[in-house]
DNA sequence: GGTGCCGGGGT
DNA sequence: ACCCCGGCACC
């Protein structure tokens, strides 16, 4: 089964055997929506809660909006329509009709059918699509994608504007920027002309990359995740072309949807297809705006590459990591004299030539790193006085010129291997002074 | 010129 | 990681 997922559903397969989006999604489209509860039954025990699914080796149970659960509330159990299922907390939001409101709950005590009626079918009390496992197509895998994705934050999938890779590529760029449309972009003036079936079909790749994104934050990034989600104010923004209607309930926004778009006798054919029309949009205290930006689709490149985001970061990335690695270079025999002369060194550094200020921060850092006095050789003079000043600063930042405000390792006292011992024992020096580098032997 | 050793290349 | 070596600074 997943075997036929990944190769028929997703056109890049990017799911490896033990993928767990690969599972999910397969027991989203199988068991988790066609057949949450109802598949392997065996024990025939009434009352099947969602978290049963554990027994079948199924963790993770995908409750999707609109699916009626049973919770127990006021001291008796209620039917309830899940609003949102929380993988990271696996909690789930469900609104009760009965008492229109919505309560929390646990996975785990939330029923899939009602307890009360032993004899009770479990697929007859799920309100699920009306097929058989043998008929799930495509239509369906899309929409259990889609619906998965649906039931996730948006911020998830926006890390990605936090820390612009500079190194992506337009096609990157292009991917992420329709996954940002897809969960927040003005359908007003922006959206497809396509109608929305095909839009979604047409989202499908992105919503591939949200979902492979989302998994992986979900599954490996939780702590962050969960932070995130208990500071947000959730709204639904209707996805519907022209609308971009936000409502704060999700029932009103299906009601919106279903009165407003799809019209009174769509309304059973198209019972869950409110769905596939609105997305969930969060608002961060911090942060009072949609995570995604929204930016116009003419100039797509434009959030990312904006000189005023990456550019300051990139020094800051640079002051951060090149000490690091300037500490890592000069450590990384493990035959070199031990950082002693390290500290002594560090106050003896003066600033670089004025010729390189705009690179202020990566010779800060380099500040940091040199362990010696070196003067300049001709050539790297020569280097330095030609071809320094016409380097984009980014090539000098990946390979700076050398520092010459560096010391070169006063010469020791002490006798060295090669006095010791002399060059016809060379076999008995020091590694370090075989290989010509700092005396390990004899320090200084 | 001898020596120490850094930076860099090869495996 | 290990090994080698060019090249530079210092003596």
């Amino acid at each position: 089964m997943e075997k036929v997922l990944t190769v028929t559903v997703l056109p890049r397969s990017r799911l490896g055997k033990r993928s767990p989006l690969g599972a999910l999604v397969c027991n989203s489209s199988a068991e988790g929506l066609a057949d949450v509860g109802g598949h392997g039954d065996t024990d025939g025990a009434p009352g099947i809660r969602a978290g049963v699914h554990s027994v079948h080796g199924v963790h993770k149970v995908k409750l999707y909006p609109g699916q009626r659960v049973y919770v127990y509330c006021g001291g008796q159990e209620r039917p309830g329509v899940v609003e949102q299922h929380n993988h990271v907390d696996n909690e789930v939001s469900i609104f009760l009709q009965q008492l229109n409101q919505h309560v929390h709950r646990k996975l785990e005590d939330v029923w899939l059918s009602p307890s009360a009626g032993a004899a009770h079918s479990v697929s007859s009390s799920i309100d699920v699509p009306k097929r058989s496992v043998e008929s799930v197509d495509m239509d369906e895998i899309m929409a259990a994608m889609v619906l998965t994705s649906l039931s996730c934050s948006p911020m998830i999938q926006s890390p990605v504007h936090g820390e612009p890779n500079p190194a992506s590529n337009g096609m990157d760029t292009t991917a992420e920027m329709s996954d940002g449309g897809y969960w927040s972009c003005d359908h007003g003036n922006s959206s497809p002309a396509a109608s929305p079936p095909d839009a979604e079909a047409d989202r499908t790749p992105s919503v591939d990359d949200g979902l492979d994104m989302e998994m992986d934050q979900m599954l490996f990034d939780e702590p962050a995740t969960r932070k995130r989600k208990n500071s947000v104010k959730v709204a639904y923004r209707c996805l519907w072309p022209n609308c971009g209607k936000i409502l704060t309930t999700i029932v009103g926004m299906k009601r919106h949807i279903r009165t407003l778009h799809l019209g009174q006798n769509e309304q059973e054919r198209c019972q869950r297809e409110e769905d596939f029309y609105y997305t969930e949009i969060y608002q961060d205290a911090e942060h009072p705006s949609v995570p995604t930006s929204c930016g116009s689709p003419s100039s797509p490149s434009h959030q990312r590459s904006s000189p005023s985001t990456p550019e300051p970061l990139q020094p800051s990335l640079l002051s951060q990591s090149a000490p690091s690695s300037s500490w890592q270079v000069h450590s990384e025999h493990s035959y070199q004299a031990p950082p002693p002369v390290v500290t002594q060194c560090k106050a003896v550094c003066v600033p670089a030539p004025p010729r390189w200020t705009p690179l202020v921060t990566t010779h800060q850092s380099k500040q940091a790193a040199p362990f010696r006095r070196r003067s300049v050789s001709v050539g790297e003079q020569w280097l330095q006085n030609n071809s320094a000043p016409s380097r984009p600063p980014h090539l000098a930042s990946v390979s700076p010129p050398r520092s010459h405000c560096a010391t070169r390792r006063v010469r020791g006292e002490a006798k060295k291997c090669r006095k010791v011992y002399g060059i016809e024992h060379r076999d008995q020096w020091c590694t370090a002074c075989r290989w010509k580098k700092a005396c390990q032997r004899f320090l200084d």
